[in-house]
RNA sequence: GGCACUGUGGCGGAGUGGUGACGCAGCGGUCUGCAAAACCGCGUACACCGGUUCAAUUCCGGUCGGUGCCUCCA
């Protein structure tokens, strides 16, 4: 059986994947800071990870998976400078910061379930973390690698010997090409704040008193105490997205491995940044759609995921709508393809496939090299003889809602997921390991919308095999243009009538 | 300016020291009441210039272009 390799950016190097229990692989992912609609940038990383998640259990591993929300802290600037962005989403919207934060972590998930991703095993919400937050600064303040200064507490990053490692950061330059002077309070350029102060008159809702006054924490703190809280170090697999290398996770690794003095994780796996239409995508250039904007054009989440899923996480993908088209008819011939496959087998018109031409090995070794779902593709593309129940493994491994019926269900998400994000977020832990297993055992789950399209168009296609046994097209024609309405129509085979989507 | 990454056909996008992955789009054919599907066939792709090599798209050096981070973001 082929070894899952990922491409370690902490080595820089494509390593064998090694976890520390055989069964058990602990995973933390840097989710959303939620101040504002998610867009498909954000949801590309996800797409990502989702099939890390789903590759190690392909493996055989049982991955525990920890996935943040950042409500609070999280500066307009890293430079420790600027707003807090969901104190000013709040201030923009006229809404309290804890009904931003509610209402964005709710569009979040909502998303997020439209696109079939694994859920995680912990959905950690920063604020449910403030005494572990400050049980940590105060560690960092006794074990001297924290300093005060007037607006908050800071990290003397020149007490960590390893900080410029793991980015491979020169310090110097990075303070002869800085382009914003940085705060005189400051001991080093690369200090960040664990803690800040809010100023008497400073208008910030969150706040918790620190020290004898108020303040709020810095927004690399959370990460760190989340995965002390809730996995403990060293965790297995860190993911982000390439933008965290120099900064956030530069940070997290110095406090996290300054306090409890362990590794704070063994891999560290980095997506590349989507750039949309030749462009970086950002609120400002107008470029960044969601999925709901997608939608309007007419495309599913799954079209997204599927034009996702076509190159590698760690190269540069430029989205457009175009492409998104191409991943689009791609797709729908796959759902077709899954359709013909279930109803020549129902019809027993095609021997079911001994074997698969693509066998199940060769997709392991594509998705453990690196994850390359776009070789797996291809692979899939060639196989010329299938049974539905390769395609439930496909559907297993990648989750594009080639059976059908999956969107139907996210619009019952929908509604729970905005109506009240902690209920939401309660529901959405429980179905754990519910999601993607057990796929033979469960295959009328995957096999119900099919029979359901069966069904409904049975009488419809009786019909018209009298009508052209009796060579009226007319009354043929007519009756294929009825399927239209359920998103249909009908081929005509030497071995028969089979139906397919149109879109 | 500093650092990093990257450059494959009309559009995407894998991969490799030596026979043109794959998808979308396009063209021709078989089949066919129509349509579609299916199958068969069709493209002289690897930014440019050097070097290494019997052989480079693949390795090395340089040039030019693109992108990212350093400044909001996955």
């Amino acid at each position: 059986m082929s070894k899952m390799r990922l491409y370690n950016t902490l080595t820089r190097k494509i390593e064998e994947f090694k976890p520390q229990d055989p069964k058990r692989v602990t995973i933390y992912t840097c989710g959303p800071t939620v101040y504002s609609a998610p867009h498909i940038g954000n949801f590309a990383a996800y797409v990502y990870w989702d099939l890390l998640i789903r590759t190690l259990k392909l493996n055989g591993y049982t991955p525990y998976r920890v996935l943040n929300l950042t409500d609070v802290g999280h500066l307009t600037s890293d430079g420790d400078e600027g707003e807090d962005k969901l104190e000013k989403g709040a201030r923009q919207s006229g809404k309290s910061v804890w009904e931003v934060a509610e209402y964005y972590a709710g569009l979040f998930l909502r998303d997020y379930k439209a696109l079939n991703l694994t859920p995680p095993n912990v959905i950690a919400k920063a604020t449910d973390y403030i005494p572990q937050d400050l049980k940590l600064v105060q560690t960092l303040i006794d074990k001297g690698y924290a300093y005060e200064t007037q607006d908050g507490i800071y990290y003397d990053t020149s007490k960590f010997s390893h900080y410029a490692d793991f980015a491979r950061l020169n310090l110097e330059n990075l303070k002869a090409g800085a382009r914003v002077e940085f705060s005189s309070e400051k001991r080093n350029p690369s200090d960040f704040a664990l803690w800040k102060f809010i100023r008497s008159g400073e208008k910030h809702d969150m706040r918790w008193d620190f020290l004898g006054r108020p303040g709020y924490p810095g927004w690399h703190l959370e990460c760190s105490t989340i995965i002390h809280t809730e996995l403990g170090e060293p965790i297995d697999i860190h993911t982000g997205g390439v933008d965290h290398i120099p900064v956030h996770h530069t940070n997290e690794i110095a406090q996290s491995e300054a306090a409890f003095d362990k590794q704070l994780s063994r891999y560290w796996l980095h997506c590349n940044h989507l750039t949309s239409e030749g462009q970086k995508l950002s609120k400002s250039l107008g470029n960044s759609y969601t999925l709901s904007e997608l939608k309007e054009k007419g495309y599913s989440p799954l079209d997204f995921k599927m034009w996702v899923l076509q190159g590698h996480y760690r190269s540069e993908r430029d989205f457009s709508i175009e492409g998104l088209e191409a991943a689009r008819v791609r797709r729908l011939n796959w759902r077709n393809r899954v359709a013909r496959c279930y109803q020549e087998e129902k019809q027993e018109t095609h021997a079911q496939a001994e074997e698969y031409s693509v066998s199940v090995s060769e997709i392991l070794e594509g998705l453990n090299d690196d994850l390359n779902s776009a070789k797996v593709f291809a692979l899939i593309d060639g196989a010329k003889s299938t049974n539905i129940f390769f395609w439930i493994f496909i559907e297993n491994i990648f989750g594009l809602g080639l059976f059908g019926g999956q969107e139907k269900n996210n619009t019952l998400y929908m509604k729970k997921f905005v109506k009240n994000i902690n209920t939401v977020m309660n529901t959405y832990n429980k179905s754990i390991n519910t999601f993607c297993d057990n796929l033979i055992k469960n295959q009328n789950i995957y096999l119900k919308n099919l029979r359901n399209t069966d069904k409904l168009i049975l009488p419809l296609l009786n019909e018209r095999s009298i009508a052209r046994a009796k060579k009226d097209f007319a009354e043929s024609d007519k009756l294929r243009d009825e399927l239209k309405k359920y998103n249909l129509t009908v081929l005509d085979t030497p071995d028969g009538q089979f139906w397919q989507y149109i879109n």
